[in-house]
DNA sequence: ATTACATTTGCAACATTGTTGCAATTGAAA
DNA sequence: TTTCAATTGCAACAATGTTGCAAATGTAAT
């Protein structure tokens, strides 16, 4: 699926900013920080408009946001074809490099009287492939 | 124990920032953000002085640091006689809170080949038994 | 193609979280 | 009480994110 009908299908404005974030993202292997993106991407946007792109894409589910530890958010795509619904995801402290393990699904905690879970986030740290030799 | 004797153990100065904190941090059942800890202290200190206090704390393992989305920063006791290790965090979406539960420990994701991990972080959101009701 | 209008963009200003360098102060040991 | 390293407060700065508003742009109707 090419970057232009996700955005028709959703009824979205097919800007060139959404459009070419979806692109980079759909093409990189790892989860890209906003510079990571903005580096890869032909035109050159404001900040604004690159937060309300981000908000716009991850509220109808193009994107998702993976935050590591604070000061370092990530985006992926939020692709149902691609991407199991709840998947860990995988930091490398060597590299920074952030995976979605689509192989990985998140499991079901059981907690307290009471509680009701809506959502689970895993972020496994460590060394990737990559680093270790 | 004491805060005061918390310090002392670990040869660390004993500050009233860094007992302060402490005392704030151990005797809330919930983990609570930097404003928080500062409303509940009775002195009033520089921010800086606050943010190298957590770092000393977290470093010795008096304090862990959870993160909820980015600009959510919660910090809580990281006692090993009342934590588990590795232990699952809950996010209130309705209130806010954050609680560490000790009873559900992580589990073991498996990584694919040439992957180390080192630790991890799960973090269910959710609604509180508190607000449920 | 042109027009019309709602959506999106860029800019300025601001908020929050966090860091660094440096001089002044404080804790703890002799 | 003295001494000295560790800690504090201040100023300045960086990164991430938000809001209001006028200008520009996308899209649908003509």
């Amino acid at each position: 699926m090419k970057a232009i009908d996700i955005l028709k299908n959703l009824n979205l404005k097919r800007t060139s900013c959404r459009e070419g974030i979806i692109e980079v993202v759909m093409t990189a292997n790892e989860a890209l920080s906003e510079n990571e993106i903005r580096e890869r991407l032909a035109g050159n946007y404001d900040r604004t408009t690159f937060y309300r792109s981000f908000k716009t894409l991850i509220e109808h589910k193009v994107l998702h946001k993976i935050v590591v530890d604070n000061q370092l958010v990530k985006y992926a795509i939020d692709n149902t074809l691609t991407h199991k619904d709840e998947h860990a995801h995988f930091y490398c402290n060597e590299c920074n490099a952030l995976k979605c393990m689509d192989n990985i699904p998140v499991q079901k905690y059981q907690l307290p009287e009471g509680f009701a879970d809506i959502e689970t986030e895993v972020l496994i740290k460590g060394i990737c492939a990559n680093c270790r030799n």
